[in-house]
DNA sequence: ATGTGGGCGACTGTATGCTAAAAACCGGTC
DNA sequence: GACCGGTTTTTAGCATACAGTCGCCCACAT
Protein backbone atom coordinates (compact mmCIF):
# COMPACT_ATOMS: atom_id res chain seq x y z
CA UNK A 1 0.00 0.00 0.00
CA UNK A 2 0.70 3.81 0.28
CA UNK A 3 2.32 3.99 -3.01
CA UNK A 4 2.14 7.05 -2.35
CA UNK A 5 3.56 9.35 -4.65
CA UNK A 6 5.78 8.74 -7.81
CA UNK A 7 6.16 5.08 -7.77
CA UNK A 8 2.91 4.51 -9.13
CA UNK A 9 3.30 2.84 -12.63
CA UNK A 10 0.08 3.12 -14.32
CA UNK A 11 1.25 6.50 -15.93
CA UNK A 12 -1.65 5.52 -18.70
CA UNK A 13 -4.73 6.71 -16.70
CA UNK A 14 -5.39 9.93 -16.10
CA UNK A 15 -2.08 10.46 -14.51
CA UNK A 16 -2.13 13.09 -12.37
CA UNK A 17 0.91 13.75 -10.08
CA UNK A 18 2.19 15.72 -13.22
CA UNK A 19 1.85 18.99 -11.08
CA UNK A 20 4.92 20.56 -10.45
CA UNK A 21 3.92 23.95 -8.66
CA UNK A 22 5.25 26.57 -11.15
CA UNK A 23 8.25 28.44 -9.82
CA UNK A 24 6.35 31.59 -7.92
CA UNK A 25 5.78 33.92 -5.23
CA UNK A 26 4.83 31.61 -2.85
CA UNK A 27 6.35 28.38 -1.93
CA UNK A 28 5.41 25.33 -3.22
CA UNK A 29 4.06 22.49 -1.04
CA UNK A 30 5.15 19.15 -1.84
CA UNK A 31 1.76 16.85 -2.74
CA UNK A 32 0.41 15.55 0.26
CA UNK A 33 -0.36 12.37 1.62
CA UNK A 34 -3.08 9.73 0.02
CA UNK A 35 -4.50 7.32 2.39
CA UNK A 36 -7.20 10.25 3.87
CA UNK A 37 -9.31 11.73 2.06
CA UNK A 38 -7.50 14.91 -0.23
CA UNK A 39 -10.18 16.99 0.88
CA UNK A 40 -9.61 16.95 4.36
CA UNK A 41 -5.81 17.54 3.81
CA UNK A 42 -6.30 20.32 1.47
CA UNK A 43 -8.60 21.74 4.06
CA UNK A 44 -6.19 21.69 7.37
CA UNK A 45 -3.28 22.82 4.40
CA UNK A 46 -5.21 25.97 3.50
CA UNK A 47 -6.65 26.55 6.80
CA UNK A 48 -3.52 26.74 8.42
CA UNK A 49 -2.06 28.85 5.52
CA UNK A 50 -4.82 31.82 6.25
CA UNK A 51 -4.68 31.58 10.13
CA UNK A 52 -0.52 31.79 9.47
CA UNK A 53 -1.26 35.17 7.68
CA UNK A 54 0.48 33.50 4.82
CA UNK A 55 -3.07 33.85 3.14
CA UNK A 56 -4.19 37.48 3.83
CA UNK A 57 -7.71 38.45 4.77
CA UNK A 58 -9.18 39.82 1.78
CA UNK A 59 -6.79 37.96 -0.66
CA UNK A 60 -8.66 36.21 -3.76
CA UNK A 61 -7.85 32.41 -3.70
CA UNK A 62 -7.86 30.93 -7.17
CA UNK A 63 -8.96 27.33 -7.63
CA UNK A 64 -6.25 26.74 -10.16
CA UNK A 65 -3.62 28.29 -8.19
CA UNK A 66 -3.89 26.58 -4.97
CA UNK A 67 -4.48 23.01 -6.88
CA UNK A 68 -1.80 23.73 -8.76
CA UNK A 69 0.54 24.24 -5.06
CA UNK A 70 -0.47 21.63 -3.90
CA UNK A 71 -0.36 19.35 -6.58
CA UNK A 72 -4.08 18.09 -6.72
CA UNK A 73 -7.24 19.18 -8.90
CA UNK A 74 -9.32 21.94 -8.60
CA UNK A 75 -12.22 19.46 -7.19
CA UNK A 76 -10.63 18.94 -3.73
CA UNK A 77 -9.60 22.86 -2.91
CA UNK A 78 -13.52 23.55 -4.01
CA UNK A 79 -14.67 20.97 -1.48
CA UNK A 80 -12.11 22.02 0.69
CA UNK A 81 -12.84 26.00 0.16
CA UNK A 82 -16.44 25.31 0.93
CA UNK A 83 -16.11 23.93 4.08
CA UNK A 84 -13.91 27.05 5.04
CA UNK A 85 -16.63 28.89 4.22
CA UNK A 86 -18.80 27.06 6.31
CA UNK A 87 -16.77 27.72 9.16
CA UNK A 88 -16.29 31.31 8.47
CA UNK A 89 -12.67 31.70 6.76
CA UNK A 90 -13.23 32.38 3.24
CA UNK A 91 -16.01 34.29 1.74
CA UNK A 92 -17.63 32.52 -0.98
CA UNK A 93 -19.04 35.24 -3.62
CA UNK A 94 -21.07 33.25 -6.43
CA UNK A 95 -19.67 33.54 -9.85
CA UNK A 96 -16.73 35.41 -8.11
CA UNK A 97 -14.76 33.23 -5.79
CA UNK A 98 -13.15 32.09 -2.27
CA UNK A 99 -11.78 35.79 -0.35
CA UNK A 100 -9.83 35.14 2.99
CA UNK A 101 -12.70 36.25 5.71
CA UNK A 102 -11.43 40.18 6.64
CA UNK A 103 -12.13 40.13 10.53
CA UNK A 104 -13.68 42.92 11.90
CA UNK A 105 -13.65 44.78 15.32
CA UNK A 106 -17.08 43.65 16.08
CA UNK A 107 -17.16 40.24 14.66
CA UNK A 108 -14.13 39.62 16.90
CA UNK A 109 -15.70 41.17 20.39
CA UNK A 110 -18.60 38.83 19.38
CA UNK A 111 -16.76 36.04 18.95
CA UNK A 112 -14.66 36.57 21.85
CA UNK A 113 -18.32 36.91 24.10
CA UNK A 114 -19.85 33.66 22.56
CA UNK A 115 -16.71 31.73 23.94
CA UNK A 116 -16.97 32.92 27.02
CA UNK A 117 -20.75 31.60 27.35
CA UNK A 118 -19.69 28.08 25.68
CA UNK A 119 -16.67 27.94 27.44
CA UNK A 120 -18.41 29.01 30.59
CA UNK A 121 -21.09 26.48 30.79
CA UNK A 122 -18.52 23.39 29.45
CA UNK A 123 -16.91 24.43 32.67
CA UNK A 124 -20.07 24.18 35.17
CA UNK A 125 -20.89 20.91 33.91
CA UNK A 126 -17.03 19.43 33.55
CA UNK A 127 -17.06 20.53 37.34
CA UNK A 128 -20.25 19.14 38.20
CA UNK A 129 -18.91 15.16 36.99
CA UNK A 130 -14.70 15.44 37.52
CA UNK A 131 -13.44 12.36 38.58
CA UNK A 132 -10.36 12.15 40.53
CA UNK A 133 -8.25 10.57 36.97
CA UNK A 134 -9.47 13.90 34.79
CA UNK A 135 -8.28 16.25 37.19
CA UNK A 136 -4.55 14.78 37.72
CA UNK A 137 -4.67 14.86 33.77
CA UNK A 138 -6.09 18.50 34.10
CA UNK A 139 -2.95 19.38 36.71
CA UNK A 140 -0.62 17.45 33.98
CA UNK A 141 -1.91 19.76 31.79
CA UNK A 142 -1.11 22.71 33.48
CA UNK A 143 2.27 22.39 34.21
CA UNK A 144 2.93 21.27 30.25
CA UNK A 145 1.98 24.98 30.15
CA UNK A 146 4.05 26.09 33.13
CA UNK A 147 6.66 24.36 31.34
CA UNK A 148 6.36 26.52 28.28
CA UNK A 149 5.52 29.42 30.15
CA UNK A 150 8.71 29.14 32.04
CA UNK A 151 10.73 28.08 28.89
CA UNK A 152 9.21 31.34 26.96
CA UNK A 153 7.46 29.35 24.11
CA UNK A 154 5.52 31.13 23.00
CA UNK A 155 3.90 28.21 20.18
CA UNK A 156 4.04 26.11 23.29
CA UNK A 157 2.27 28.31 25.14
CA UNK A 158 -0.82 28.30 23.02
CA UNK A 159 -0.83 24.69 22.24
CA UNK A 160 -1.08 24.14 25.71
CA UNK A 161 -3.78 26.76 26.52
CA UNK A 162 -5.65 24.89 23.52
CA UNK A 163 -5.19 22.00 24.77
CA UNK A 164 -6.22 22.09 28.85
CA UNK A 165 -9.22 24.04 27.43
CA UNK A 166 -10.26 21.55 24.70
CA UNK A 167 -9.75 19.25 28.00
CA UNK A 168 -12.04 21.38 30.40
CA UNK A 169 -14.85 21.37 27.41
CA UNK A 170 -14.26 17.53 26.45
CA UNK A 171 -15.30 16.78 30.30
CA UNK A 172 -18.31 18.24 29.78
CA UNK A 173 -19.31 15.97 28.24
CA UNK A 174 -21.42 17.52 25.73
CA UNK A 175 -20.65 17.32 22.20
CA UNK A 176 -22.28 19.30 20.67
CA UNK A 177 -21.51 21.90 22.47
CA UNK A 178 -17.46 21.23 22.35
CA UNK A 179 -18.18 21.63 18.57
CA UNK A 180 -19.08 24.94 18.79
CA UNK A 181 -16.58 25.59 21.06
CA UNK A 182 -13.91 23.81 18.65
CA UNK A 183 -15.23 26.21 15.94
CA UNK A 184 -15.35 29.34 18.09
CA UNK A 185 -12.19 28.96 19.61
CA UNK A 186 -10.45 28.55 16.39
CA UNK A 187 -11.38 31.75 15.42
CA UNK A 188 -10.71 33.51 18.42
CA UNK A 189 -6.85 32.29 18.19
CA UNK A 190 -6.82 33.48 14.81
CA UNK A 191 -8.41 37.11 15.69
CA UNK A 192 -6.49 37.22 19.03
CA UNK A 193 -2.98 35.98 18.07
CA UNK A 194 -1.64 38.70 15.92
CA UNK A 195 -2.28 41.38 18.10
CA UNK A 196 -1.68 40.06 21.38
CA UNK A 197 0.94 37.56 23.35
CA UNK A 198 -0.43 34.96 25.44
CA UNK A 199 -1.11 36.59 28.80
CA UNK A 200 0.98 34.17 30.09
CA UNK A 201 1.74 33.64 34.23
CA UNK A 202 -1.64 35.30 34.70
CA UNK A 203 -3.64 32.96 32.67
CA UNK A 204 -1.78 30.14 33.90
CA UNK A 205 -2.77 31.00 37.63
CA UNK A 206 -6.21 31.28 36.51
CA UNK A 207 -6.14 27.99 35.07
CA UNK A 208 -4.46 26.64 38.10
CA UNK A 209 -7.56 27.50 40.12
CA UNK A 210 -10.15 26.95 38.07
CA UNK A 211 -8.62 22.97 38.21
CA UNK A 212 -8.65 23.75 41.57
CA UNK A 213 -12.37 24.24 42.09
CA UNK A 214 -13.21 21.44 39.48
CA UNK A 215 -11.80 19.33 41.40
CA UNK A 216 -14.10 19.73 44.12
CA UNK A 217 -16.31 19.23 42.09
CA UNK A 218 -18.43 23.09 42.91
CA UNK A 219 -20.10 23.93 39.27
CA UNK A 220 -20.89 27.30 40.27
CA UNK A 221 -17.58 28.52 41.02
CA UNK A 222 -16.05 27.02 38.43
CA UNK A 223 -18.10 28.63 36.02
CA UNK A 224 -17.51 31.67 37.74
CA UNK A 225 -14.01 31.46 37.62
CA UNK A 226 -13.79 30.47 33.76
CA UNK A 227 -15.92 33.21 32.65
CA UNK A 228 -13.82 35.53 34.43
CA UNK A 229 -10.89 33.72 32.68
CA UNK A 230 -12.62 34.41 29.56
CA UNK A 231 -13.97 37.75 29.85
CA UNK A 232 -10.34 38.73 30.84
CA UNK A 233 -8.62 37.65 27.84
CA UNK A 234 -11.47 39.93 25.99
CA UNK A 235 -10.66 42.80 27.82
CA UNK A 236 -6.96 41.88 27.05
CA UNK A 237 -7.95 41.89 23.45
CA UNK A 238 -9.72 44.76 23.62
CA UNK A 239 -6.35 46.91 25.28
CA UNK A 240 -4.18 45.30 22.92
CA UNK A 241 -6.24 46.27 20.18
CA UNK A 242 -6.43 50.17 21.33
CA UNK A 243 -2.51 50.10 21.77
CA UNK A 244 -2.23 48.74 18.45
CA UNK A 245 -4.56 51.28 17.01
CA UNK A 246 -2.38 53.82 18.48
CA UNK A 247 1.03 52.57 16.40
CA UNK B 1 -33.49 9.87 -18.37
CA UNK B 2 -35.82 11.17 -15.32
CA UNK B 3 -35.18 14.76 -17.18
CA UNK B 4 -37.64 16.06 -15.42
CA UNK B 5 -38.76 19.48 -15.53
CA UNK B 6 -35.62 22.04 -17.23
CA UNK B 7 -32.76 20.23 -16.48
CA UNK B 8 -30.74 22.41 -19.13
CA UNK B 9 -30.34 25.55 -16.84
CA UNK B 10 -29.41 28.19 -19.18
CA UNK B 11 -32.71 28.10 -21.14
CA UNK B 12 -35.02 28.43 -18.25
CA UNK B 13 -33.42 29.99 -14.80
CA UNK B 14 -30.79 31.95 -16.72
CA UNK B 15 -32.42 34.35 -19.37
CA UNK B 16 -29.47 36.65 -20.36
CA UNK B 17 -28.39 39.34 -17.20
CA UNK B 18 -31.12 41.84 -18.62
CA UNK B 19 -32.42 41.82 -14.77
CA UNK B 20 -32.16 45.37 -15.07
CA UNK B 21 -35.66 46.67 -14.27
CA UNK B 22 -36.62 48.40 -17.47
CA UNK B 23 -38.44 51.45 -17.27
CA UNK B 24 -39.96 52.35 -13.78
CA UNK B 25 -38.89 51.58 -10.29
CA UNK B 26 -35.35 50.99 -9.49
CA UNK B 27 -35.92 49.03 -7.08
CA UNK B 28 -33.53 49.29 -4.77
CA UNK B 29 -31.85 45.76 -4.76
CA UNK B 30 -28.96 45.79 -2.44
CA UNK B 31 -26.57 43.40 -3.35
CA UNK B 32 -27.75 42.87 -6.32
CA UNK B 33 -29.25 39.61 -7.19
CA UNK B 34 -26.87 37.16 -8.47
CA UNK B 35 -27.44 33.88 -9.87
CA UNK B 36 -28.36 31.39 -7.08
CA UNK B 37 -25.40 28.50 -7.39
CA UNK B 38 -27.01 24.99 -8.28
CA UNK B 39 -25.30 23.71 -5.04
CA UNK B 40 -27.45 25.80 -2.88
CA UNK B 41 -30.55 24.76 -4.00
CA UNK B 42 -29.29 20.86 -4.15
CA UNK B 43 -29.00 21.64 -0.31
CA UNK B 44 -32.06 23.04 0.31
CA UNK B 45 -34.07 20.32 -1.20
CA UNK B 46 -32.06 17.42 0.51
CA UNK B 47 -32.27 19.15 4.03
CA UNK B 48 -35.91 19.06 3.11
CA UNK B 49 -36.40 16.16 2.67
CA UNK B 50 -34.12 15.03 5.99
CA UNK B 51 -36.36 17.23 7.69
CA UNK B 52 -39.70 15.31 6.84
CA UNK B 53 -38.01 12.32 7.13
CA UNK B 54 -38.59 11.81 3.36
CA UNK B 55 -34.70 10.40 3.90
CA UNK B 56 -35.05 8.30 6.80
CA UNK B 57 -31.80 8.24 9.66
CA UNK B 58 -29.41 5.65 8.49
CA UNK B 59 -30.29 5.64 5.04
CA UNK B 60 -27.69 5.63 2.35
CA UNK B 61 -27.78 8.85 0.32
CA UNK B 62 -25.83 7.65 -3.25
CA UNK B 63 -24.54 10.79 -5.25
CA UNK B 64 -25.80 9.10 -8.95
CA UNK B 65 -29.67 8.74 -7.52
CA UNK B 66 -29.99 12.12 -6.01
CA UNK B 67 -28.05 13.90 -9.33
CA UNK B 68 -30.86 11.90 -11.59
CA UNK B 69 -33.74 12.91 -9.11
CA UNK B 70 -33.04 16.57 -9.27
CA UNK B 71 -31.64 16.60 -12.86
CA UNK B 72 -28.34 17.35 -12.39
CA UNK B 73 -24.82 16.33 -12.50
CA UNK B 74 -23.21 14.32 -9.31
CA UNK B 75 -20.72 17.57 -8.84
CA UNK B 76 -23.55 19.60 -7.05
CA UNK B 77 -24.83 17.05 -5.33
CA UNK B 78 -21.81 16.09 -3.88
CA UNK B 79 -20.74 20.18 -2.85
CA UNK B 80 -24.80 20.27 -0.96
CA UNK B 81 -24.00 16.41 1.02
CA UNK B 82 -21.01 17.62 2.43
CA UNK B 83 -21.61 21.27 3.71
CA UNK B 84 -24.79 18.69 5.35
CA UNK B 85 -22.21 17.09 7.05
CA UNK B 86 -20.54 20.05 8.49
CA UNK B 87 -24.07 21.02 10.03
CA UNK B 88 -24.73 18.03 11.28
CA UNK B 89 -27.77 16.15 8.94
CA UNK B 90 -25.65 13.21 7.19
CA UNK B 91 -22.29 11.42 7.90
CA UNK B 92 -19.75 11.40 5.23
CA UNK B 93 -18.04 8.09 5.52
CA UNK B 94 -14.92 8.08 3.82
CA UNK B 95 -15.33 6.13 0.73
CA UNK B 96 -18.88 4.61 1.56
CA UNK B 97 -20.43 7.67 0.99
CA UNK B 98 -23.18 9.69 2.93
CA UNK B 99 -25.63 8.22 5.82
CA UNK B 100 -28.74 10.27 6.98
CA UNK B 101 -27.32 11.16 10.57
CA UNK B 102 -28.97 8.50 13.39
CA UNK B 103 -29.93 10.80 15.79
CA UNK B 104 -29.67 9.71 19.66
CA UNK B 105 -31.55 10.57 22.59
CA UNK B 106 -28.31 11.42 24.35
CA UNK B 107 -27.38 13.89 21.02
CA UNK B 108 -30.92 15.09 21.38
CA UNK B 109 -30.59 16.00 24.93
CA UNK B 110 -27.13 18.15 24.13
CA UNK B 111 -28.87 19.80 21.40
CA UNK B 112 -31.79 20.89 23.34
CA UNK B 113 -29.09 21.75 26.76
CA UNK B 114 -26.93 24.14 24.29
CA UNK B 115 -29.88 25.58 22.77
CA UNK B 116 -31.09 26.64 25.79
CA UNK B 117 -27.85 28.49 26.77
CA UNK B 118 -27.34 30.61 23.30
CA UNK B 119 -30.84 31.24 23.76
CA UNK B 120 -31.05 32.32 27.29
CA UNK B 121 -27.94 34.62 26.05
CA UNK B 122 -29.32 35.85 22.84
CA UNK B 123 -32.77 37.06 24.85
CA UNK B 124 -30.54 38.92 27.72
CA UNK B 125 -28.75 40.89 24.84
CA UNK B 126 -31.71 41.51 23.34
CA UNK B 127 -33.47 43.00 26.27
CA UNK B 128 -30.64 44.64 26.81
CA UNK B 129 -30.87 47.10 23.75
CA UNK B 130 -34.82 46.20 22.64
CA UNK B 131 -35.99 49.40 20.64
CA UNK B 132 -39.77 50.14 20.98
CA UNK B 133 -40.12 49.29 17.28
CA UNK B 134 -38.48 45.63 17.74
CA UNK B 135 -40.95 45.14 20.71
CA UNK B 136 -44.03 46.35 18.63
CA UNK B 137 -42.32 43.90 15.61
CA UNK B 138 -42.28 41.11 18.30
CA UNK B 139 -45.78 41.28 19.67
CA UNK B 140 -46.65 41.46 15.44
CA UNK B 141 -44.68 38.33 15.47
CA UNK B 142 -46.35 37.10 18.91
CA UNK B 143 -50.37 37.89 17.37
CA UNK B 144 -49.31 36.15 13.92
CA UNK B 145 -48.49 32.69 16.28
CA UNK B 146 -51.49 32.95 18.76
CA UNK B 147 -53.94 33.23 15.20
CA UNK B 148 -51.95 30.11 14.03
CA UNK B 149 -52.51 28.33 17.76
CA UNK B 150 -56.30 28.99 17.33
CA UNK B 151 -56.28 28.36 13.80
CA UNK B 152 -54.86 25.03 15.28
CA UNK B 153 -52.44 25.00 12.71
CA UNK B 154 -49.64 23.40 13.34
CA UNK B 155 -47.41 23.81 10.37
CA UNK B 156 -47.89 27.61 11.17
CA UNK B 157 -47.55 27.12 14.63
CA UNK B 158 -43.95 25.83 14.24
CA UNK B 159 -43.23 28.68 11.60
CA UNK B 160 -44.23 31.16 13.80
CA UNK B 161 -42.34 30.25 16.94
CA UNK B 162 -39.24 29.70 14.55
CA UNK B 163 -39.61 33.23 13.59
CA UNK B 164 -40.61 34.84 17.04
CA UNK B 165 -37.31 33.51 18.03
CA UNK B 166 -35.23 34.34 15.21
CA UNK B 167 -36.23 37.85 15.72
CA UNK B 168 -35.07 37.47 19.82
CA UNK B 169 -31.92 36.63 18.09
CA UNK B 170 -31.29 38.76 15.63
CA UNK B 171 -31.98 41.31 18.38
CA UNK B 172 -29.21 40.47 20.18
CA UNK B 173 -26.84 42.05 17.60
CA UNK B 174 -24.53 39.27 17.96
CA UNK B 175 -24.15 37.69 14.59
CA UNK B 176 -21.84 35.06 16.04
CA UNK B 177 -24.42 33.84 18.18
CA UNK B 178 -27.34 33.87 15.93
CA UNK B 179 -25.23 32.00 13.30
CA UNK B 180 -24.36 29.21 16.12
CA UNK B 181 -28.38 29.74 17.34
CA UNK B 182 -29.62 29.13 13.52
CA UNK B 183 -27.28 25.34 13.59
CA UNK B 184 -28.61 24.23 16.67
CA UNK B 185 -32.25 25.39 16.72
CA UNK B 186 -32.86 23.34 13.27
CA UNK B 187 -31.72 20.49 14.48
CA UNK B 188 -33.79 20.51 17.23
CA UNK B 189 -36.47 21.16 15.32
CA UNK B 190 -35.75 18.05 13.60
CA UNK B 191 -35.20 15.72 16.52
CA UNK B 192 -37.90 17.34 18.25
CA UNK B 193 -41.00 17.94 15.64
CA UNK B 194 -41.67 13.90 15.32
CA UNK B 195 -42.38 13.23 18.97
CA UNK B 196 -44.01 16.30 20.05
CA UNK B 197 -46.78 18.52 18.71
CA UNK B 198 -45.54 22.27 19.71
CA UNK B 199 -46.42 22.81 23.45
CA UNK B 200 -49.12 25.27 21.96
CA UNK B 201 -50.58 27.69 24.96
CA UNK B 202 -48.56 27.40 27.24
CA UNK B 203 -45.53 27.74 25.29
CA UNK B 204 -46.71 31.34 23.85
CA UNK B 205 -48.17 32.36 27.25
CA UNK B 206 -44.42 32.41 28.04
CA UNK B 207 -43.70 33.97 24.93
CA UNK B 208 -45.88 36.78 25.61
CA UNK B 209 -44.10 37.28 28.98
CA UNK B 210 -40.70 37.14 27.56
CA UNK B 211 -41.69 39.90 25.36
CA UNK B 212 -42.97 42.25 28.23
CA UNK B 213 -39.85 42.23 30.03
CA UNK B 214 -38.03 42.36 26.95
CA UNK B 215 -39.69 45.91 26.16
CA UNK B 216 -38.72 46.74 29.84
CA UNK B 217 -34.90 46.42 29.37
CA UNK B 218 -34.74 43.64 31.87
CA UNK B 219 -32.02 41.56 30.61
CA UNK B 220 -31.62 39.21 33.66
CA UNK B 221 -35.31 38.43 34.01
CA UNK B 222 -35.34 37.89 30.29
CA UNK B 223 -32.77 35.33 30.36
CA UNK B 224 -34.14 34.05 33.41
CA UNK B 225 -37.60 33.42 31.25
CA UNK B 226 -36.07 32.13 28.35
CA UNK B 227 -33.92 29.83 29.94
CA UNK B 228 -37.16 28.83 31.67
CA UNK B 229 -38.91 28.85 28.22
CA UNK B 230 -36.70 26.41 26.63
CA UNK B 231 -35.96 23.93 29.50
CA UNK B 232 -39.33 23.64 29.51
CA UNK B 233 -39.43 22.38 26.25
CA UNK B 234 -36.53 20.41 27.17
CA UNK B 235 -38.66 18.97 29.60
CA UNK B 236 -41.76 18.68 27.46
CA UNK B 237 -39.39 16.40 24.86
CA UNK B 238 -37.90 13.96 27.85
CA UNK B 239 -41.78 13.53 28.40
CA UNK B 240 -42.98 12.84 25.12
CA UNK B 241 -39.59 10.76 23.90
CA UNK B 242 -40.86 8.46 27.38
CA UNK B 243 -44.02 8.83 26.37
CA UNK B 244 -43.36 7.20 23.16
CA UNK B 245 -41.04 4.64 24.54
CA UNK B 246 -43.79 3.05 26.09
CA UNK B 247 -45.88 2.46 22.42
C1' DA C 1 -10.34 64.29 -21.90
C1' DT C 2 -14.23 61.52 -20.76
C1' DG C 3 -17.80 58.25 -21.22
C1' DT C 4 -19.49 54.13 -23.67
C1' DG C 5 -19.51 49.61 -25.83
C1' DG C 6 -17.51 45.52 -27.52
C1' DG C 7 -14.02 42.13 -27.28
C1' DC C 8 -10.89 39.35 -24.58
C1' DG C 9 -8.99 36.79 -20.84
C1' DA C 10 -9.66 34.56 -16.51
C1' DC C 11 -12.16 32.07 -13.31
C1' DT C 12 -16.02 29.81 -11.43
C1' DG C 13 -19.89 26.50 -11.98
C1' DT C 14 -21.30 22.19 -13.96
C1' DA C 15 -20.84 17.87 -16.32
C1' DT C 16 -18.54 13.64 -17.42
C1' DG C 17 -14.81 10.09 -17.50
C1' DC C 18 -11.75 7.18 -15.09
C1' DT C 19 -9.80 4.67 -11.09
C1' DA C 20 -9.63 2.37 -6.92
C1' DA C 21 -11.69 0.48 -2.95
C1' DA C 22 -15.29 -1.39 -0.24
C1' DA C 23 -19.25 -4.47 -0.02
C1' DA C 24 -22.03 -8.02 -1.66
C1' DC C 25 -22.07 -12.31 -3.91
C1' DC C 26 -20.68 -16.97 -4.78
C1' DG C 27 -18.52 -21.10 -4.80
C1' DG C 28 -15.18 -24.06 -2.58
C1' DT C 29 -13.22 -26.19 1.53
C1' DC C 30 -12.79 -27.94 6.25
C1' DG D 1 -23.18 -26.43 7.92
C1' DA D 2 -20.13 -22.59 8.69
C1' DC D 3 -16.14 -20.26 7.30
C1' DC D 4 -12.89 -18.51 3.95
C1' DG D 5 -11.04 -16.79 -0.56
C1' DG D 6 -11.69 -14.87 -4.82
C1' DT D 7 -14.70 -12.36 -8.08
C1' DT D 8 -18.12 -9.08 -9.47
C1' DT D 9 -20.69 -5.02 -8.64
C1' DT D 10 -21.36 -0.78 -6.84
C1' DT D 11 -20.00 3.69 -5.51
C1' DA D 12 -17.15 7.32 -3.83
C1' DG D 13 -12.99 9.98 -4.98
C1' DC D 14 -10.36 12.42 -8.10
C1' DA D 15 -9.27 14.39 -12.54
C1' DT D 16 -10.52 16.63 -16.61
C1' DA D 17 -13.39 18.83 -20.04
C1' DC D 18 -16.77 22.29 -21.19
C1' DA D 19 -19.72 26.34 -20.78
C1' DG D 20 -21.36 30.59 -18.78
C1' DT D 21 -20.01 35.06 -16.28
C1' DC D 22 -17.57 38.64 -14.72
C1' DG D 23 -14.35 42.17 -15.00
C1' DC D 24 -11.03 44.53 -17.38
C1' DC D 25 -8.99 46.92 -21.16
C1' DC D 26 -8.94 49.41 -25.11
C1' DA D 27 -10.79 51.34 -29.13
C1' DC D 28 -13.92 54.62 -30.50
C1' DA D 29 -17.13 58.29 -30.33
C1' DT D 30 -18.47 62.47 -28.10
Amino acid sequence: MTDQEGSSPPAAGGGRRSAIPRGGARAARQPLERPAPLRQAVYDVIAEMIISRELRPGEHLVENELAAQLGVSRQPVREALQRLQSEGWVDLRPALGAFVHVPTEEEADQLLATRSLLETESARLAAKQATPEQVSRLWELQSAGEKALSDDDQDGLVAANAALHAYVVSMSGNKVLAELIALVDRRVRWYYAPIAKSRGREAWDEHAALIEVIASRNGRRAADLMRRHTERTRDSYHKRRMEASGS
